[in-house]
DNA sequence: GCCGTTTTCGGCCCGACTGTTTTCAGTCG
């Protein structure tokens, strides 16, 4: 069965291929553009083109709506199998060389034969490279390090690790003298799952004292570039490979234009310039420009004021209709959530007790938490046994009894088995105040059977939230092949509850699937599945993903009042 | 290759930086 996501590479690459080819860019950039406009589809590929729905999306005409037909009944595209023909196997791989576009990828083919990394490696120690135009000393030995950076690090940085050391980085640069402003721009700004390159912007007149202090960062194994307004460098990754981070300074009259330039997404930016070109105004990054008179650029907000939009959340930057805003959406903020209901504690994996944790979540200022750990067949993650659940229900009783300052609910995380029985009885989890149901094995069953097993589940009365749906691991378990579709569908037949889940290892719901939630009317809970109370933090993340999604503060349960959680839990109790 | 409240043809966002140049091409975001 050909995959939406295969397309979208296949797309990717004819362009990449084009491009080597010499191809016009309007030509190539229409194939990104095309793959852009399918990662947004949310509903199976063969069922929109079914019902004639191709052409509305933006960027796909006639002649790509046939090469999609095509890819639909035959699983391939008889263009890209003649691209791929034209170029060695191995060619592309050269463009995650930093500085190798398809100008130079082109020239080192068909100059020198290269085709792989170590082919460039090779013809850089032998010196042909430097002997071909436009090839002087420095580019050779920029290409030099590229290759061994592509070899190095490989997938993009996960946004909590991203979101960590930029945080490092710019409690440094808030402290140079001279620096008024600072924060992270790019996708990390973005809230997206995964970040390619840290950008960090700063407001100061010192543009060289700014570089100064970015470079001689303890993190920065090297240093890319430094000048008086821009320095890149490079940092070690937690988890391995680099990563690289760039700095850019730009006076206060600037601070705002640069900040919406830097931040994205390239597509975005692409309609606001255009928007701006439509009403006789030229943007770029130091400013909105009439003429030459700046009408904008100390605040990010004037821009969009200026162009008649109103301010756009950075996680909504993405292309996806957000121009066609009559207001700013009023987005759930991190401040809006009041209790965490999914966290687990020393009875099966966690690193503390549940009184711990209480007290934890209690000066985090949550009202409410709910003890959620394992249940017996996750026998890995020590896994309580009925009995051992049963005393856990009795302990969390007289902690909740004790506890003046937050309210603390028993649950437990409760696994679907492969047939999709839970793996207590319901007795057992009837006598708890809510039960997260989520898989943990025999992930990789086909489409059909995951989702019967799934859908089975959240037929129980006593499931209140489907915990971490996709069983996902960025960059390290792809998700189960479920048919999300259904899944929400189910979930609003069922009064079942979506978890995002806020740990940034999963983020799972993801946007495109949380705000498939939300367009169906489906309740999310955004939870962090805490194994300690400092994992907590990353309920952050998880708000992050649900601003992306578009999800304001109602349609997310634990930004509710206590007795309102409890509705909501014995209405699906009740089938009601 | 896509697209249209000035267009069905002729546009398609814009600037910085780098290196190898002597006026610019390529890459990047």
């Amino acid at each position: 069965m050909p995959s939406t996501s295969d397309l979208i590479s296949l797309f990717n690459e004819i362009a990449d291929i084009l491009e080597i080819n010499g191809e016009q860019v309007f030509r190539v950039n229409s194939y990104r553009r095309a793959a852009r406009s399918l990662k947004d589809v949310t509903e199976p590929l063969a069922e929109l083109a079914a019902r004639g729905g191709l052409a509305d999306l933006p960027g796909i005409g006639k002649s790509m709506a046939a090469r999609i037909e095509e890819f639909l009944s035959t699983g391939k595209v008889a263009m890209h199998v003649e691209l791929s023909a034209s170029i060695p196997p191995g060619l592309l791989k050269l463009r995650a060389i930093p500085g190798m576009g398809p100008k130079k990828i082109a020239l080192v083919w068909k100059e020198l034969g290269v085709d792989s990394l170590d082919a460039l490696r090779a013809r850089i120690q032998s010196g042909e490279l430097a002997k071909l135009k436009g090839m002087g000393e420095k580019s050779v030995e920029q290409i030099a390090k590229g290759i061994d950076f592509a070899e190095r690090s490989g997938d993009r940085t996960p946004l909590g690790v991203a979101w960590t050391l930029a945080d490092e980085i710019l409690a440094v640069l808030r402290k140079v003298k001279g620096v008024r402003r600072a924060e992270a721009a790019g996708s990390l700004r973005r809230g997206c799952e995964t970040i390619g390159d840290v950008d960090i912007l700063c407001e100061s007149d010192d543009g060289t004292a700014v570089i100064d202090a970015f470079t001689k960062l303890p993190q920065a194994v090297r240093v890319l570039a430094a000048g008086d307004t821009k320095g890149s460098i490079l940092v070690e990754r937690r988890g391995g490979g680099e990563l690289q981070v760039d700095c850019r300074v730009v006076p206060r009259e600037s601070y705002g234009t640069a900040l919406q330039y830097f931040t994205g997404s390239k597509e975005h930016n692409v309609r606001l310039r255009e928007l701006a070109v439509k009403k006789k105004f030229k943007l770029n990054e130091w400013g909105l420009f009439t003429g030459d008179k700046a009408v904008a650029g100390e605040k990010e907000e004037d821009v969009y004021k200026k162009l008649g939009l109103p301010w756009i959340p950075p996680e909504l930057r993405e292309d996806r209709g957000e121009l066609e805003f009559l207001e700013t959406p009023r987005l759930i903020e991190l401040s809006d959530i009041r209790g965490d209901l999914h966290m687990h504690t020393t009875a099966s994996d966690g690193t503390m007790s549940a009184a711990d944790m209480a007290e934890a979540a209690s000066k985090r200022g949550y009202e409410y938490i709910a003890i959620t750990d394992h249940s017996r067949s996750s026998t890995i993650a020590n896994g309580l046994t009925i009995d051992r659940m049963w005393r856990q229900i009795e302990k969390i009783r007289a902690l909740n009894k004790d506890h003046k300052t937050i309210s603390v609910l028993i649950g437990c995380e409760c696994d679907i088995l492969s047939d999709g029985k839970l793996d207590y009885p319901d007795s057992l989890l009837a006598a708890c105040d809510l039960v997260v149901a989520s898989v943990h094995a025999s992930q990789r069953q086909d489409r059909a059977k995951v989702t019967a097993r799934v859908l089975k589940a959240m037929e129980n009365p006593y499931v209140t939230i489907l915990g971490h749906p996709t069983g996902r691991l960025i960059n390290k378990r792809e998700p189960m092949d479920l048919d999300m579709a259904a899944v929400v569908k189910q979930a609003a037949k069922t009064h079942t509850i979506l978890e995002i889940n806020a740990s940034w290892q999963r983020l799972d719901l993801n946007d495109l699937h949380a705000r498939m939630a939300r367009d169906a009317g489906v309740l999310v809970a955004i939870n962090t599945d805490s194994h300690a109370a400092i994992q907590m933090e990353q309920m952050k993340f998880g708000v992050t993903v649900a601003r992306r999604a578009g999800l304001e503060a109602k349609q997310v349960l634990n930004t509710l009042p206590l007795p309102s959680v409890r509705k909501r839990i014995a209405r699906k109790r009740s089938g009601e």
